[in-house]
DNA sequence: CCTCAATGATTGACATTTTCAACGGTTCGT
DNA sequence: ACGAACCGTTGAAAATGTCAATCATTGAGG
């Protein structure tokens, strides 16, 4: 198959070693199309996607995040945080409540279904987590969650 | 069960310490946004996004891609890059020349003033980079790329 | 107490991006 | 030479992202 004559196509990693080898705009964006794809792949056993994960976990969580909250958290424009929790909701996974100290806000809320649901979630994200840092050394993994934190949380 | 005394606001950053807080697939979602919208917002004063950056540079690069490579590389389906190679190439930045090698594909150049563009589109690609690692010591940037390269190229 | 600007959630419209299936031209193994 | 596989292209449908307008509520200042 591959290796023809000459040095036709440039090699499968030609373009890895190309100026966007080093960019670390490109890497986050290929690693998060990557991990999110296998993400997705892995939650969708559970009806859910990245995002509709996101949400639960936090409602799981026990954080009572209001909307807006977790709008700027997911960096989601408030109008996709009414249709993810929609959802969510429909399903019996979490209760919208509002909150008593601003009637204006709701607070999310897992239901016992939600926090079941999420358990098991988890430990599929756990998994993939696992399997994509493979060949990283736990110390490494701290390492890097730690230095994706710089950058996700910035100030 | 929330024998709710005083209904807490989460702080600023309960919802970092959440569970979320250590999920890597979150915070390459996350980090990707942000950085993702710092490089669109420095590059439309070239008249570029991320992507056609990308594309951009692997052509002013020499590598001779052909689409279906940029497609697999930038993780895009091929109907985008024909799409992104149309808005390049009306703006003479590259050219498709048909692989000799392989009649079906096109390869992509860029010409002189794509080259050009590039270049100083480049610059405002690397000033954001540095913007964004500022707080971390040139070492950990590259340890940072390093494991980046990781999840982006498996195997 | 009574405005009034600001805020949280929601809706609906619109643009952009993603994802697929189909198609003509080309290559390659058999 | 045949047929399967592959490249780029097109077009359409689905999913996401972005924005402005609205209602209810809040909080500040007169």
């Amino acid at each position: 198959m591959s290796a023809s004559g000459k040095t036709r196509l440039p090699g499968r990693d030609a373009l890895r070693d190309s100026v966007l080898g080093g960019d670390l705009v490109f890497l986050l964006a290929r690693a998060n199309a990557l991990t999110l794809a296998a993400a997705n792949a892995a939650l969708a056993e559970h009806g859910l996607k990245a995002r509709s994960y996101s949400v639960l976990a936090l409602a799981a969580d026990g954080v009572r995040p209001t909307q807006r909250e977790l709008a700027e958290f997911l960096r989601l424009d408030p109008s996709q945080v009414v249709a993810l929790v929609d959802g969510l909701e429909q399903r019996q996974l979490v209760e919208r409540r509002t909150d008593p100290a601003d009637r204006r806000a709701n607070v999310l809320v897992a239901t016992d279904a939600g926090r079941d649901l999420f358990a098991r979630a988890q430990q599929a994200a756990r998994a993939v987590e696992l399997g994509l840092l493979a060949p990283v050394t736990p110390e490494e993994h701290e390492r890097l969650a730690g230095l994706l934190r710089l950058l996700a949380f910035p100030g």
